[in-house]
DNA sequence: CAAATTTATGTGGGCGCACACATAAATAAA
DNA sequence: TTTATTTATGTGTGCGCCCACATAAATTTG
């Protein structure tokens, strides 16, 4: 009952190992003769290569990069960065390791000045979110040229080259739709939903434009009380006095205020301003279960926070580089990942992550 | 920078490796001096053993024995099978295999006639769901006996044993509490919630007890609305007859019915005539994402559903055991995963199970 | 047809570890 | 002191695979 082995298929297609394993590594040297003998072994046996010794044989190690925004700036990425840890402490005995590279989304035009780094480090593999629209295109290009390939994750852009492996995230467009489901339970009728993008250049923040059609989509679809949906971007978050004026700016215009959708995990910075100026009616709706954004949800001034599952987003991207590059296994491309609904009652489960070094999905 | 070895601490500690693996293992035989000598050089070089080379190396098949309910009876069990034979999946080339026990917790007198073709199957570690307390203590009773560690899924049976590795599942309390936040929502002052039980034996279903006593719970803190609390068991679920019967009884009984909890996932069975015979103000709250729940979901008669992460579960269980055995990591003791709250907008991204070997949480 | 070249096949060492076995050192019994 | 006995230590083999190298067979060239 045990597995099969490569000597196993040597002795049924009587020839020597090295003949076989000429034959799974399409190494060539092989006559046509011995060729179809030791496939039809394999096919007949149903061998399939023990991947613990064989990462044990290949000595080599294998070097991944992971270019991700810098948790110390957003509080976000300590979650997926977690889960990255986690799926190293697992590979890491296989010979994998593993180095971060972190940048500013903020500052995009640092992102390219880190390129040749990267690229030049010898990496097989690098795991990226794509923040900035026009910069990764550029990055991921690059990585074509060093024939490096790539995941995606938390942010997804169309790449159509072959070294693109696959996108572990959101469904960004979903999280919109949800967002405005949330919101809607206690919409009445003539209400306004406010869509507020609390970042600069959303043109180049795919994964924002995609919540927002998504919002809108809702409405046009389930649009029975005939609600306003607007939409608004501010980004001087930093600058009280700015962002006072302008929120007090948002409730004259909006009279029938009665939820605000903040497309980011920065929800938190105005939750206050609106409670302060606005009537009560009004619900929040934002992303991640940041630090700051808890400490509302927890008083009840914001109902639901949508999670996007960031640990897993890093864990399963390693995981899922560990088997294309060892198992020559294939993701499929695309890999949506759950959108939490969460609140008071449930955030805990959220919060304690599953000890020990093999999480999971 | 590659990693240590056991060979690097026979060098520093100038002993030979055998003299290494003999503290390593705890096999003794080993001099106080070279003891020391060979623990000084572990811990200066930060050594731990790869457990690659060491699953190669030990050449013993690992066995491990799964006994969960059927999921030809409940269709709930093909979720954590799904995770359990992703996680077999993984762990095979590792020397692992699993073996499959399903019984019937409709007729728990089973369980105890299977008992001994599981002690006496040679296996290392046991994965079990205890749906059924008494026959359950027992069967762990026996695990004892046989020195066969297990874990626990999906429910909770509170055990003092040092063979009880871990419980891996939802907070069944924190459920009933959640429960009663998402039918909340919706009700006014002096409406009726109905918390029922679609099983026999309440008694002896540790988890759903817990589910009914975090429901109240919520509203002990919250009951701003005097909402009426009531509970009410009914298990001839399949009597076509006596469910229309029971059902209209109930809305007689409670005129201001507006919210129904079943505590399992067989909420699918009762929506329909609920909405026949009572308002349409009646909301529903179940568990689980099985096949018959969805087809109403989906259609708007119920609002939630609640997932307790059942692939998860599995997954998580398997890979906790395989580091147990393997890696000699104890896990922690109780470890709740995630209640999702699912509806038609985010039902989806919980279905399509990520692809790949290697899932994870 | 022998020699040189190309192509096909087999062999052996090693990855890091576990474990059986052989040997050496220390201690006890004769 | 010699011989048993116990205790301590070292060596060697193999897990399944990869890969470098040696050898053998087929093909080409002179």
């Amino acid at each position: 009952m045990t597995k099969i082995s490569l000597k196993d298929i040597a002795i049924k297609a009587k020839v020597s190992v090295g003949t076989v394993d000429r034959v799974i590594h399409k190494r060539g040297r092989v006559s046509q003769k011995a060729l179809k003998k030791v496939q039809d072994a394999i096919n007949e046996l149903n061998y399939s290569p023990n991947f613990v010794a064989r990462s044990l044989a290949t000595k080599k190690q294998i070097k991944i990069a992971v270019f991700i925004p810098s948790p110390s700036l957003d509080s976000f990425w300590a979650q997926p960065l977690e889960g990255i840890r986690k799926a190293e402490n697992f590979i890491k005995d296989f010979g994998f390791s593993i180095e971060v590279f972190t940048y500013n989304d903020q500052h995009p035009e640092l992102i390219m000045q880190m390129t040749p780094q990267i690229m030049q480090g010898g990496f097989s593999c690098i795991l990226a979110a794509p923040n900035n629209k026009e910069e990764f295109n550029q990055f991921f290009d690059q990585c074509k040229q060093n024939k490096i390939p790539y995941v995606q994750i938390n942010t997804y852009l169309d790449r159509n080259d072959d070294l693109f492996i696959c996108y572990i995230g959101q469904d960004s467009f979903g999280s919109g739709k949800l967002a405005a489901k949330l919101l809607d339970f206690t919409t009445k009728p003539s209400d306004t939903l406010l869509i507020l993008h609390l970042e600069k250049e959303i043109y180049n923040a795919e994964h924002l434009i995609q919540k927002e059609k998504g919002f809108k989509e809702y409405f046009k679809i389930h649009n029975n009380h005939e609600i306003d949906i607007e939409r608004e971007i501010f980004s001087d978050i930093h600058d009280k006095k700015k962002k006072k004026k302008f929120i007090r700016q948002m409730i004259k215009l909006y009279p029938n205020l009665a939820g605000v959708f903040v497309t980011t995990s920065k929800l938190h910075f105005v939750v206050e301003e609106f409670l302060e100026y606005g009537s009560d009616r009004i619900k929040f709706v934002g992303f991640d279960l940041i630090e700051e954004n808890l400490s509302y949800l927890k008083k009840g001034q914001i109902t639901f926070l949508i999670n996007q599952n960031p640990t897993q987003q890093g864990y399963l991207a390693i995981m899922g580089i560990f088997d294309y590059l060892l198992k020559d296994e294939t993701p499929s491309k695309i890999q949506h990942l759950p959108l939490d609904v969460v609140m008071e009652e449930n955030l805990d489960y959220y919060l304690k992550e599953i000890k020990g070094t093999t999480m999971v999905s």
